[in-house]
RNA sequence: GGGGCGGUAGUUAAGUUGGUUAUAACGCCGGCCUGUCACGCCGGAGGCCGCGGGUUCGAGUCCCGUCCGCCCCGCCA
């Protein structure tokens, strides 16, 4: 029968003390988080998942219990029985004078524990690094020792959060009437989208389940069968390269409703990301969206804008498309902008399908962009891809100056360009032509870069700067530019808009869609569209992908199948937790909101996975593996 | 697959045109200290300079290769 925890059971967490229990007896326990060891008195911080609590060792109060402190050691985990004491006013030595010994740093500031009987659960080595508030030790290192680094405030506070808007999210999308429902993990494979991961089946030799990417098809099973409404708070699998917002397993919020067009969809989501933001911060978005909804963004704006279908709306710097005055001024005199022109006059591009655009954006004068600034920005456009960084800086008569283009542009393409943009005297013009994709990559690289060095981009916090938008109404088809085909922009069983149906066989470029993706600061935190359940408008959508009848039943058989059997209308959305996460944390990437994340090479540092296998275990699954481990 | 940045003590960093024994802070260890809270003071230990090769009388520093981490492009409907 041990004397703590058998019999000593713990009163209070390290957080939860305060004036009103001065004089209690109490049982605390927790980690050492720091000591100060004065010789006869010391002074410990006393750490658990609630908080931090001094508590002072006192020989006049126990010369048993000051004895195990002088032993004690960072990390160390103790028990001890104490008494409540107020920190009041005590003599300073150093001021030599009475002070107030409380700390207004701390929640639990105001009092301190005078430990009666200490024991040590556990000693600790010295981790390797701090454990601290703010660690400046390298994520390498924290990754190598997650275990440790989960100990500090930031990723408690992280998890708990992560905790608490998982509830609020099954307590909200069960109020509307959603289900959740658990699909499989373990799939089959489908060509086309993200890379799946594949998981050798031992039962079935030469054949692979591939692990789900989402629950798509799934979900809309559960439409046609009835369910109508379903929610899963989902972990989803992609084996494509990582990025500060993308993991190779994550999170989702998977949602699917019956009898909804686009609209039902985004009242429920605003409904749940006001619930999200309530439980997590405690911020009512209501202040900045009065009406509950937020803002719509046309997709083809946002591309011209912005360069990409999740801009950043927290401020503005613009794109322009120049296309056309390029294109009217046969170049403007200007040697790379003249084959684009010349190739549109020729027909050899159309501008309804531009494979090939000039953009410009607005440095203005106010950012104060040096030369040496303006090289910094082309070496990253280069890193992008771009060949270069055409740019100029406007002259007081509209003239441009410090730029090869001066020489060569016409004065009325300058007069064209500086009216298409708005430029103002000192302004810096950046250019960028050539591959539609390329230049829009770019560019919004380029607006982004350019607004954190000009400091426009503010804090988000309690008081708002939470800049939601839903952009909509996306083309259905995509151009292939080195195919020479259409392809479906985001899958093929998204619902054309009804007036855009006659277009399908017509004039594919122009039929729109709903399809909708939920944009936050520059990240798209959700997507999804209403489905495509008319048989016969599928069929005029696979047509114009070039999708025969025998390749849509390989790749989409059941689900087609289903659709057959009496589906209703239906639409859905997915949410990506892992970056609502990241947002509502202000956390550089969502590995900071991720237990276990992995590295940007796929690996845990912690546990070394990916790792080898035997032989046997390779026999048994019927696999043989060729060349060397990598690593 | 491509571009960029980084790797020096447990941690974070400095390290000059290549030149004695590679610095500092924090941490760690020991000593002193009864009111600290980034406690203070004194002393000490601690290095495969990511790894391998090369150039050189001499390499943390220059060259080549390689591994690891981060950011971006491609990729991710």
């Amino acid at each position: 029968m041990a004397r703590f925890i058998d019999e000593l059971k713990r009163t209070h967490s390290c957080g939860a003390l305060r004036a009103s229990d001065i004089g209690k007896e109490v049982v605390l326990f927790g980690w050492v988080a720091n000591r100060r060891d004065h010789g006869s008195i010391a002074f410990i911080d006393l750490r658990d998942r609630e908080g931090v609590t001094q508590i002072v060792f006192d020989p006049d109060a126990s010369a048993e219990a000051h004895k195990v402190a002088e032993a004690l050691r960072g990390e160390w985990v103790i028990g001890i029985r104490g008494k409540v004491k107020s920190r009041g006013e005590q003599f300073s030595k150093k001021e030599n004078k009475m002070v107030s010994a409380a700390n207004p740093n701390i929640a639990t500031g105001e009092i301190e524990v005078t430990v009666l009987e200490a024991t040590v659960f556990n000693k600790a080595e010295t981790p390797p690094f701090a454990i601290e508030e703010k660690s400046d030790t390298r994520e390498e290192v924290r990754l190598e020792y997650r275990y440790l680094d989960l100990r500090r405030a930031p990723l408690h506070r992280a998890l708990r959060m992560r905790h608490n808007v998982n509830n609020a999210t099954r307590n909200y999308l069960t109020e509307q009437g959603c289900l959740e429902i658990e699909t499989p993990f373990l799939v089959k494979y489908t060509p086309g989208g993200a890379r799946n991961f594949l998981v050798p089946s031992r039962l079935h030799a030469q054949k692979f389940y591939a692990l789900a990417e989402s629950p798509q098809l799934f979900k809309q099973l559960f439409m046609c069968a009835g369910y109508e409404r379903y929610f899963q708070i989902v972990r989803c699998f992609r084996d494509e390269d990582l990025r500060i917002d993308r993991q190779p397993e994550f999170t989702q919020i998977d949602i699917e409703m019956s009898f909804v067009n686009q609209q039902d969809v985004f009242n429920l989501v605003e409904g749940l990301i006001f619930a999200i933001w309530k439980a997590a911060l405690g911020v009512d978005l209501k202040s900045v969206y009065p009406d509950g909804h937020f803002p719509h963004l046309d997709f083809e704006e946002s591309m011209t804008k912005y360069g990409n279908d999740k801009p950043d709306l927290r401020f503005g710097l613009p794109h322009v498309d120049l296309t056309d005055v390029v294109i009217e001024h046969g170049g403007g005199g200007i040697p790379f902008f003249t084959p684009i022109a010349e190739k549109f006059k020729s027909g050899a591009y159309r501008r309804d399908l531009p494979s090939e655009i000039v953009k410009a954006m607005v440095i203005p004068a106010s950012a104060n962009y040096s030369r040496t600034d303006q090289e910094k920005l082309e070496q990253l456009a280069k890193g992008m891809g771009a060949g270069g960084l055409a740019r100029a800086k406007v002259g007081a008569d509209g003239a441009w100056t410090q730029s090869p283009l001066a020489k060569s542009a016409t004065p009325e393409f300058v007069k064209a360009v500086n009216a298409a943009v708005g430029a103002k005297e000192n302004d810096v013009l950046i250019f960028q032509s050539g591959k539609t994709s390329l230049v829009h990559t770019v560019m919004a690289n380029l607006r982004v870069i350019v607004a954190k060095k000009m400091g426009l981009i503010p804090e988000v916090g309690h008081g708002g700067h939470w800049n939601f938008s839903w952009v909509v109404d996306p083309p259905l088809f995509e151009y292939d530019d080195d195919k020479k085909t259409w392809a479906a922009a985001h899958h093929a069983f998204t619902r054309p808009h009804d007036d855009s149906v006659p277009l399908i066989e017509s004039d594919p470029g122009k039929v729109l869609c709903y399809r909708y993706d939920l944009v936050l600061n520059g990240f798209e935190i959700a997507g999804g569209s209403i489905r495509l359940h008319d048989p016969e408008v599928q069929k005029k959508v696979f047509a114009a992908l070039g999708i025969k009848d025998e390749e849509a039943q390989e790749k989409f058989g059941f689900l087609l199948s289903a659709l057959k059997y009496g589906a209703p209308p239906h639409g859905g959305i997915a949410l990506g937790m892992d970056r609502i996460m990241m947002l509502l944390n202000s956390t550089e990437s969502i590995r900071d909101v991720i237990a276990f994340p992995k590295t940007q090479k796929g690996t845990d540092l912690m546990s070394d996975a990916p790792g080898t296998v035997g032989p046997h275990q390779l026999a048994e699954l019927r696999i043989r593996t060729i060349g060397e481990p990598q690593s």
